[in-house]
DNA sequence: AAATTAAACGCAACTAAGTTGCATTTAATT
DNA sequence: AATTAAATGCAACTTAGTTGCGTTTAATTT
């Protein structure tokens, strides 16, 4: 199992290591879409406060460990980040598909973004593809 | 001014001519970048409900006059299409840039979408490419 | 021009996402 | 064992967006 990655992760990025974000951490790791506060919630056995997921979720999306995909629907979701990121280099150069029939998010590997740096007077940071349809399972 | 093509879009996509429906599309043809929900109610002169306004803009969106660009803050802003819009073909082909100091968002046409279909057994209807960064006024 | 009707509107009440302040607990350090 | 700062829990709050329902009004029909 990655329990010894998710430890080195926490201790690289000092984060505490407590019984839930140990937790939250493998609810993730486990996974192979994204997660809305919802799906978190429900997925964690011990019965955390919502402030409690809120801070753990942005202190990990600070530090680089998971990264959120807002959504047309307004429920962002949440998903690790696939390699090291970090909390100076937080770039996610690949795509996300929202299925509009499960409403699922994947991380889509085969599509590479282009590392855009400037585009007509824009310094760019960051850049995010969405993709919406249907998935694989929906089709 | 454009005020005839308001009417004719509203014409065609068999919205009523109200008012404060006319002065909505105005306010959206006169912002060159995406409104919030926040700036749309102070930008109209009328005191309109905000049911009214989300009404509004539910509807719009539906028939591909406005499109709605998501925001990792949560905070969703709309802009008109650039072009010709359908209920059935509502495409954006282009890129968003969201200033992450003014919080501004900006059509960005200068970056064309590769129009994909399908990829790794996901059907693609609608493909949105986000940018964060710092814009032109704030760099 | 009057009657009809369905879209648009306004209001109240609600849900759901996410935040803030503060007191308490606990992991990690000294 | 004592210290301390991170993590937690609770209450109360804000903000975005929705639903139901009765009323108004733009557009159509007679």
């Amino acid at each position: 199992m990655n329990k010894e990655y998710i430890l080195e992760l926490l201790l690289t990025n000092k984060i505490r290591k407590t019984q839930f974000r140990i937790e939250l951490l493998e609810v993730f790791m486990n996974t192979k879409y994204g997660l809305s506060f919802k799906d978190v919630k429900e997925r964690i056995s011990s019965t955390q406060d919502k402030v409690t997921i809120y801070r753990a979720l942005t202190i990990f999306e600070k530090k680089g460990i998971i990264h959120k995909v807002p959504n047309t629907n307004d429920v962002s979701k949440y998903a690790i980040c696939p390699e090291a990121c970090s909390e100076k280099a937080h770039q996610h150069n690949h795509a996300h598909f929202i299925c509009t029939q499960c409403e699922k998010t994947f991380c889509v590997d085969e599509i590479e973004l282009p590392i855009l740096k400037k585009v007509k007077g824009y310094k760019i940071k960051r850049s995010n593809l969405t993709l919406e349809g249907d998935c694989p399972d929906c089709i």
